[in-house]
RNA sequence: GGCCCCAUCGUCUAGCCUGGCCCAGGACACCGCCCUCUCAAGGCGGAGACACGGGUUCAAAUCCCGUUGGGGCUACCA
């Protein structure tokens, strides 16, 4: 904190719902650039709304925040415990002028807006109760009337907004109104309260979406009444949906705890989101995140909005799925086979090689840890069922029954039980019967996994074992006999009538 | 309405500041081919963009102006 030239960043989420990517994205610009100039990273609650704050979301933020591995330095800090200092530093702007009593009803003033609204004049709202005398305002106070206390904005003066995204954004301050610092519940809105504690923690950079740009001058001139340094702005692009609309609910699945559920890693997300209105200004698009925290620079943040495209972020998930050591996996995939019911604790003890090969085996072919759950399931369940469309496709040779009666004679002779020799073996019973090796592939894989599609067939029949490699083809034959046999039936019917 | 921001393939973007190397590069998605027992992965190839109009200049995606479009703010929300 000594250090003159430490950065001091924030993150200041205000907990009315989910953490959504927007916010995540807004968090990991912040942490990545504390971390690369070895700075703090502060969270701090936005709570002063009491009726929208709950305490859910700010727990569901936390975890997103950890899950994603953006840890905190300093908080939470919940604004809602420090009210008193914001009242302290109202009291410091009305004794310096700037501030001032407005009894003004709420009513009155949106009534006065929708009126210069409707005949299309620009109306700023400069409180009448500006110039009480200190015996009309305390006469007022006496009284008990409501109110709240305003900023004294200043009128015909520039104020520059200096951001580092977006270069000099200059605002006149007759567009400005004179904005609430205290409700009527004496609570302080988001102007002062954001400014008084960037200003007591001693942020040095604010890194926030650009939704809060227009708002930057008013605090601008807050932070010059209490003569404060105005710290270093950055605006970030804002998130949108596929529609270029603000990303909402209806959008489907933005809030990073969903992600989570469903078998997205962290790592991913991170990256998928660091780009999102940042990119290194070459072709990188997969960083770990040492590399972006290397790589990372607010200059080349880009000023323009992005749309959010989980079809990237699936690709990006499916990278790092298929990347990462299956050791990694291990214990979000042990996660999801619970919640499916077919885990078993063997799987991380004696039989933890099988488990290890078996996630390789679908590592490639999986886009989520959920994917890979789902994959997996086949061989650690007997609660399978032949998919249709395997069916339709690769059982109607009348010469299957007797091409997979064979195959299963031969496989019970296999030794070692190695794809390789699998694979030998399969053939030959094939070329024997002169059939096509592929069919007898297709339906030796509807029995196993009861789908058209998996990974090489011979290496799942070595993941199987020849035990229940048999008792599947078993399975399978006897749903063939019952087709031949209906079959049969049907013929002599016919040839009857 | 007012104020502010933004504008390159469907999407994320490189290039723009410091004009020429750009009849615009990469990635996702899409299509085709290869590999192959299927599906992924991988490899190769294809289609696809400088919003529009004016300037400035020998030369503009790049600079300037305007138009259009999108977004944000305009709360006793943050």
């Amino acid at each position: 904190m000594s250090d003159n030239n430490e950065v001091r960043v924030r993150f200041a989420p205000s907990p009315t719902g989910d953490l959504h990517v927007g916010g995540a994205r807004t968090a990991l610009f912040n942490w990545l650039y504390a971390r690369k100039h070895g700075g703090t990273f502060v969270l701090r609650i936005e709570d002063t709304d009491e009726q929208r704050s709950n305490e859910e979301s700010l727990e569901g933020i936390l975890e997103a925040l950890t899950w994603l591995g953006l840890e905190w330095d300093e908080g939470p800090i919940q604004q809602a415990d420090r009210l008193e200092l914001y009242s302290d530093y109202v009291s410091l702007l009305m004794s310096s002028g700037h501030a001032y009593y407005c009894f003004a009803s709420n009513d009155s003033i949106e009534e006065a807006r929708n009126a210069a609204q409707e005949s299309g004049e620009n109306w700023i709202y400069r409180g009448a109760d500006r110039d009480l005398s200190a015996d009309e305002v305390r006469e007022k106070l006496e009284e008990e009337l409501p109110h709240t206390v305003r900023f004294k904005v200043p009128s015909e003066e520039s104020i520059v907004v200096n951001d580092i995204v977006h270069g000099d954004v200059t605002f006149e301050t007759e567009n400005i109104e004179d904005f609430v610092l205290l409700r009527s519940d004496e609570r302080p809105t988001y102007h002062l309260s954001n400014v008084v504690d960037d200003i007591q923690m001693g942020i040095t950079h604010v890194i926030r979406g650009a939704d809060h740009v227009s708002n930057t001058p008013k605090q601008i001139l807050v932070y010059k009444a209490l003569e404060a340094n105005v710290p270093l702005f950055a605006h970030l692009p804002l998130i949108l949906g596929p529609d270029q609309k603000r990303l909402s609910k209806r959008h489907g699945a933005t809030s990073i705890n969903i992600f989570r559920n469903k078998g997205y890693l962290p790592g991913a997300v991170v990256n998928y989101l660091a780009l999102l209105g940042w990119s290194p200004g070459d072709d990188r698009e997969v960083f770990t995140v040492p590399d972006l925290i290397r790589e990372f620079t607010l200059e080349r943040v880009n000023s323009s909005n992005a749309v959010f495209d989980v079809a990237k972020l699936g690709w990006m998930n499916g990278q790092y799925i298929s990347q990462v050591p299956a050791g990694e996996l291990r214990l979000s995939i042990r996660e999801a086979l619970q919640i499916r019911g077919c885990w078993q604790e063997e799987l991380d003890m004696e039989r933890r090689d099988f488990f290890f090969a078996l996630i390789e085996l679908w590592q490639s072919r999986s886009r989520t840890i959920n994917d890979l759950a789902d994959n997996v399931t086949p061989f650690l369940s007997e609660a399978f069922a032949y998919q249709p469309d395997a069916l339709k496709e690769h059982i109607h040779s009348k010469d299957l029954l007797g091409g997979v009666q064979a195959l299963r004679e031969a496989l019970m002779q296999v030794d070692p039980w190695a794809a390789d020799e699998i694979e030998g073996t399969l053939r030959e019973v094939a070329a024997g019967l002169d059939m096509e090796a592929a069919s007898l592939i297709h339906a030796l894989r509807l029995a196993l996994t009861g789908k058209k599609v998996s990974p090489g067939l011979f290496e799942v029949v070595e993941m199987m074992d020849r035990e229940k490699t048999r008792s599947r083809i078993d399975r399978l034959l006897r749903y063939l006999k019952k087709l031949a046999d209906a079959r049969d039936k049907r013929e002599t019917q016919m040839a009857r009538a």
